[in-house]
Parts: structure tokens; C-alpha cells; sequence
DNA sequence: TGGTGGGCTTGGAACGATCAAGACGATCCC
DNA sequence: GGGATCGTCTTGATCGTTCCAAGCCCACCA
């Protein structure tokens, strides 16, 4: 049986134009220095052969894969926390058009530093983009330990002073907006579900929302539950703010606590909407698709995506260049909710 | 300032173990060809010295890279479609067991082999992961013709005597256990909800439906609907259908049709569980987390990756190994929809 | 003692690209 | 006219690994 043929290198187009090997590397990569008619014929040699250079080749010669290493999490099965696979796919998107590469890789749950450790060493990825960065986690720092090229999504909560990129969207922006959004409606009584206080990112969204009710002087003591992201909080805390503090609405930390809401709201025959107005945070498939619409802070994650390719290009040029984080404004998607 | 220091190589292991590369090779890549004593010297050269092997001479050297390929179509905004999702995340976890990584690549929307073609003549991966075969798409008949390896998540509907493994799930017997679901549960004018006729897999799906009502004898003439996969056309369909069928069941093609069902639902006061029951397809985190939940079938993606990657383990050794396609069956996720 | 065989180790070549340096002719300028 | 300069192309070396064939060493046996 005929084996398939080995692809063509840089040799056999040589050959084929007539030149030597390093003239056809030139009308690869720098066909500037080529003169028009060598780069043509080389050209020329290229298509008829269908020649691509060989990625291992190149990789070895010039230290670089063209890869991006990103640690792909496992999905949480019963959330809405659906940001990093759109995340991802804007990734892919804008890396492509950097002439990169999205190179997918499991953490272990126990050592997350371990996958890292593996593609640095092997010089299997030219850099990291890290996105969870919440909460002390410790890879930052050990890649920064590393100088291990890496750009976060993310800001450095916990070391600020550190001199990585990051590109973040800026929460406390997010619920700002929503709440004036629902103060705009006439709602005062605007209460807040977040997350438990050891979460930076919880603070951050919840402070937008103290810095809208203290904008009016509104009240805000006895409106605000803290609890973990679950459907099942979101539903009891909810419960318990509308039987101790009335609130005409709620701002929420994430779409999945927005749900418990909802389905408060439903468990007691109250509309969202009409009754009660009820906003999330971030645009999940969730809030687009349940019935009347779920209005949600959206993250601009294209957005995000371009400037952590643009950030990834400045590390990986000689000298590295390293700009200031980015931190980038949400939007809001109205629906039926509020 | 100091330049990050070079990884080690074998050479520098070898010098510092005392013996000669090769055996360092085969310290890393057949332990059982060397003497106790000397591949412990070897490991422990390894350890002090934290070597890793460069993954671009070895790619180079071995003509593999240990990676798949796999497209990643962008997301669907305003539909439930997290399938891909939900199976990148499966893949990478399996993928990791089996020494793979993945490599994600943006596909041209115009022209989809693009991404392939330049993916596998740069020899930049072993072998694909191909998961929209659905319609008559060519990348499966193309890469077929190039003899590059690759698995397709679903059946070749068009060319059943192609010879190229893949693993699919029974669509069929999804929407047969649905219906079945129903009507142990008393319902007998149950409605289908599905995609146009050219798709092979809402055919497929519906004759699942078509089978169980069969089965018992029930009428199904003036039952169906087929639609474009929207929540608009799935609010029509069973606006429509439940004024012209009276139905008290719906089987729909996807969460997305079944989304637009319980939005009638909703407009007419109706409540999906109690009064109307609704099946949807594909257990999104929308038919987990809206209100009272959605009953819909749930694809068995982990196991789906699994036979993947064995199929991909079978591709890659010599001589490839190609064994029969695979079908799994789908199970039905319970929820206050039915 | 010397030949034989098997287990373990060795140095050289190869994978296919890029880097560094040099060759060659044509052009320019004094 | 001679030397420097430029544009263009070529040659040899190199990246770090694995493959290959040969070499070493020691035990075994005649």
C-alpha cells in the first residue's frame, strides 16, 4: 500500500527553482530582500509543490511554536458561568490573525501549576494567557518567578505592584451601570446578592452598586446577602430580602444568582419585570434565552481577547514590551427583567 | 539583565550522569533497555537538573507533535448550542490522559478546509478532531482523500461507505426515550418540534419521536413542525400547534426550540410541567437553570471523548488501526418541565 | 585461551528549518 | 581606475532530539 508522500521541504522547492535553500526561506519570511523575478519563480516552485514549511523545523530553529498555552477548566455543571468558552472563542478569533495558535491544556485540580510547568520546560508554548486569577491563585506568581512570558485576564488583586500585563473588565463599572439603569426606572429599594467576601472580583462588582445608592443617598444597609454562586443561594437569598427589606429590585453578582431570583419570583407568582426587576452578570445563554429575558452586565470579550493578543505580541518581541493593564468597560443588555 | 536561562538539554544531563545522550534518551523513552543503577543516576541527573525534552526536536526527529486539531466554530448567540463547549472540555481532559494536547484553530468561515490544509502540511498536528459533518460538509470527504488521520464526531449520513472512524450519539434513541418519558406519564398528543428536512440530524431525531408514537399506535399527522433552529420559530411552531393540535406534550429537536416553547407557554399563562410538559435536546445550562427546570436529553459527551481518543490512539500507531464506527446512547435529564 | 553472544552504551547522522557569514557582481564615488 | 558599498544569493553550521550501526564489556563455553 502506498504510503502517503512525505510533504515537500524547503530543499525540494530549492531544487525545483533553482536556488539555494535560504533563498526559499527568504521568499517565505523575508521576501523584501528576494529580487521580483527569483521571487516569483520561488513562488512559482511553492504552489506547484504545495509546500508549507515544517512547524517542528521552524520551531526548533527559532525557539518559538506560535502557541499560546490556556489552561481550559472544567465546566461547573448547574451555573451560567459561561465567559470562559466565549472567552476562548474570541481567543481563537484574534490569535489566528496574529499568525497564532490556541494550544488547549488541563489543569490538575490538586497542583494547577504542574500543566504549566510541563509546556514551559518543553518549550511546547511561547506563552500563557492565565485567567484565573482570582483569589491568591498561584500561578501568576509562579510564572512571573519564571519570567515565563504570560498575560492575565485579570488584575493582580492581591499584588498590585506586580509588573505582568493584564487586561481585566472592570465589574464595579458593570453594577454601576446596572444600577442606574434600575434607578432610572424609579426603583430605590435596589438590593444586592453577591458573592462571599474572599472574593476580590465579588467586592469589586458590589462596590459599583454601593457607588450608584450612595450617588443618591440611598440606603443600603439590610439590602446587601453575601452567599456562594449557586442557583440554590440566589433563590433563598432572595427569599429572605424580600420578606425582611422589600426590595423593588435586585442586582446580582452573577446570571446564576439572578436565576434563584427568578425562580424565587416564579415560586411566588411575581413577574420580572412588571413585580420585581432582576439583573445578572454576564450575559450567559441563560439570561438571553429564559422566558421574558434576563437583563445582564455583558463583558466585552472581544474586546478582552484583542488586547491580550496585543499585550502577548509586546512580550514575545525582543526587547519585551510591556504596557500598562487594560481594564475595560462592560455594557448592559436590557431584556425583560427590569 | 539577566536572560532566562536555557532549558537544559540531553547533553547537559548526560554530562552531568556520566554517560552518552542516547541513553538519556532512553532513560526518558524506554526505562527497561538500562541497567537499575544507571537509570537512577540517569532520573536523578533528570530531577536535579529539571529537564524536560524539547517538544520541537523531538516533533522534528519523530514527525509527530502530539497534538489534534480541532476547529472551533465560533458561538451562536441567542441559541442554546453548547455542545461544542461542553466537548472541548471532555476532550482536553481525555486528550491529557492519552499524552495529547489540543490545538484550537479558527475556521475560515468561507472557505473551512483552509485552516486543515495548513494545519496538516506544516505537519503542526497529528491528527483532527472533525465535529460538523453534519449537511455535507467536505471537510470529512477532503481530509479522507489526503489520508490525514481524523475522527468525526458523527455519522457520515451522506456517505455511509466511507471508511473513517467516528463516534456519534443516537439521536434517535434520545427522542424515542423522551417520548416514551411522556407518555408514561399519560400524555398521548405528543408534538414534535424539530429543524428542516435537510438535516440529517433533525431527521434523525425525529424519528425517534415518530417511532415511540408508532409504537402505540398514536396519530402524529398534524403533530410535527419543522423550523430554523430559533427560539422565535420554536414560540411560533407551538403557538401554532397548540391551536391547531392540542397537544399536551412537546418533543423539540433542541433547548432552544424548547426555550421558545415554554415562552408561549409563559404568554398564554400556561405552566410548562403542569398544564404543557416539554422535552428539549442537548441539556443546556438554560434547561438546568431556568426556573423550574427543562427535561431534555443529555448527550454523553465524556464518553464521546473517550472513544475518541481511542479512535485517534488506534489512527496513530503503526500500522493504523481503524475500527467501526461507534454509537452511544443519550440519557434523559429529569426536570419540572415534565 | 580464544571465540561467541547478549546486554548495554556509544558516536555519528539525520530530521527541516534559520542564522551567520561570505561570495559575487554591479554600482557608486572620489 | 580602485576601493567601498550595496543588493542578491549561497554555503556551512546549528537547534535538540531520535535512529542507526557499531563498539565495548563480561559471562559462558569449547
Amino acid at each position: 500500500m502506498a504510503q502517503p508522500a512525505l510533504p515537500p521541504t524547503l530543499a525540494d522547492v530549492a531544487e525545483r527553482a533553482g536556488v539555494s535553500r535560504q533563498t526559499v526561506s527568504n521568499a517565505v519570511n523575508n521576501p523584501d530582500l528576494l529580487r521580483a523575478d527569483t521571487l516569483s519563480r520561488v513562488q512559482e516552485a511553492i504552489a506547484e509543490l504545495g509546500y508549507t514549511p515544517n512547524r517542528a523545523a521552524r520551531n526548533l530553529r527559532t525557539r518559538s511554536s506560535q502557541l499560546i498555552g490556556l489552561r481550559f477548566s472544567p465546566v461547573q455543571e448547574g451555573t451560567a458561568n459561561a465567559t470562559m468558552d466565549r472567552f476562548v472563542h474570541s481567543l481563537v478569533e484574534t490569535t489566528r490573525e496574529a499568525g497564532y495558535h490556541v494550544l488547549l491544556f488541563a489543569g490538575d485540580a490538586v497542583d494547577p501549576i504542574s500543566g504549566y510547568q510541563d509546556l514551559l520546560r518543553s518549550t511546547a508554548v511561547d506563552a500563557f494567557v492565565v485567567t484565573d486569577t482570582y483569589l491568591g491563585n498561584p500561578q501568576a506568581t509562579w510564572l512571573e518567578e519564571r519570567r515565563a512570558p504570560f498575560v492575565a485576564f485579570g488584575r493582580p488583586w492581591e499584588h498590585p505592584e506586580t509588573r505582568h500585563p493584564w487586561v481585566d473588565v472592570d465589574g464595579a463599572a458593570g453594577t454601576e451601570l446596572a444600577t442606574n439603569h434600575l434607578l432610572g426606572r424609579g426603583h430605590r429599594r435596589i438590593a444586592w446578592i453577591g458573592w462571599r467576601k474572599d472574593s476580590w472580583i465579588g467586592e469589586d462588582r458590589r462596590s459599583g452598586w454601593l457607588r450608584a445608592m450612595h450617588a443618591r443617598d440611598l440606603p443600603t444597609t439590610g439590602l446587601a446577602s453575601r452567599v456562594e454562586d449557586t442557583v440554590a443561594s440566589g433563590r433563598e437569598a432572595s427569599s429572605v430580602l424580600l420578606d425582611e427589606a422589600q426590595p423593588s429590585a435586585f442586582v446580582c453578582a452573577s446570571d446564576t444568582l439572578a436565576m434563584g431570583v427568578l425562580q424565587t419570583l416564579d415560586e411566588r407568582g411575581l413577574r420580572a419585570g412588571r413585580d420585581v426587576a432582576v439583573v445578572g452578570f454576564d450575559d450567559s445563554q441563560v439570561a438571553q434565552l429564559v422566558p421574558r429575558g434576563l437583563t445582564s452586565v455583558r463583558q466585552p470579550l472581544e474586546e478582552v481577547a484583542v488586547h491580550i493578543v496585543k499585550a502577548l505580541e509586546g512580550l514575545l518581541t525582543t526587547p519585551a514590551v510591556v504596557g500598562p493593564g487594560v481594564l475595560l468597560a462592560p455594557t448592559l443588555a436590557l431584556r425583560g427583567s427590569t
